[in-house]
DNA sequence: CAGAAAAATTATTATATTCTAATAATTATA
DNA sequence: TATAATTATTAGAATATAATAATTTTTCTG
């Protein structure tokens, strides 16, 4: 299947904001849930929230309940490869 | 040297836009000068060098004169690699 | 079921991007 | 030097993104 240029320069924007990019390196190691990604970036609640909407809509994050926390884990290794690369520049 | 997450994310936002993934695929074979491009993508050319200029800043195009033409050509191909890797996630 | 904890959603404001049109700057050539 | 061709810059309006605060939803637990 063919994939666009706006899907493609979606992918990118979602990978090109320092907190959302403090998330993937915070999620490298292991899943964490909201609250405790938060404390850990010292940021609000409901941002933290709508990053992690934004890289699981671009397929980068995948979610999975226990009990009541949304555990949030690398879904797209790619995305953490690029993050590399793009240090390499 | 350590490249900050601000910078990391103002390379991934420079390669987050339909235009410049189009104009990165074009000078992938070769350099080309502003109005050639233009004309390729049928875009004003105000636009094309604006968006030029933001893929120079990040280093990822250099522009070289050549006579009358400023040609732009790919300097950094990681931006080459990563664009694919995008395609592939 | 009621209350608490966790997360998502909404509305709002502030900031950033993008495109267009117009103008300025640069270089080549007659 | 004047003109044309090429490119860059600027200003403005439209759109998109981001952060905060407030609210809602969901789920767990007593």
């Amino acid at each position: 299947m063919e994939i666009d240029r706006t899907t493609q320069a979606d992918y990118l924007k979602a990978l090109g904001h320092p907190t959302r990019i403090m998330i993937l390196e915070l999620l490298e190691r292991e899943g964490h849930c909201v609250t405790n990604i938060g404390e850990k970036l010292n940021l609000k609640q409901s941002n933290i929230s709508q990053h992690l909407g934004i890289l699981r809509s671009r397929g980068i994050l995948s979610l999975q309940r226990d009990g009541g926390l949304s555990i949030y884990c690398i879904k797209d290794p790619n995305a953490l490869k690029i993050l590399k690369m793009v240090r390499g520049s």
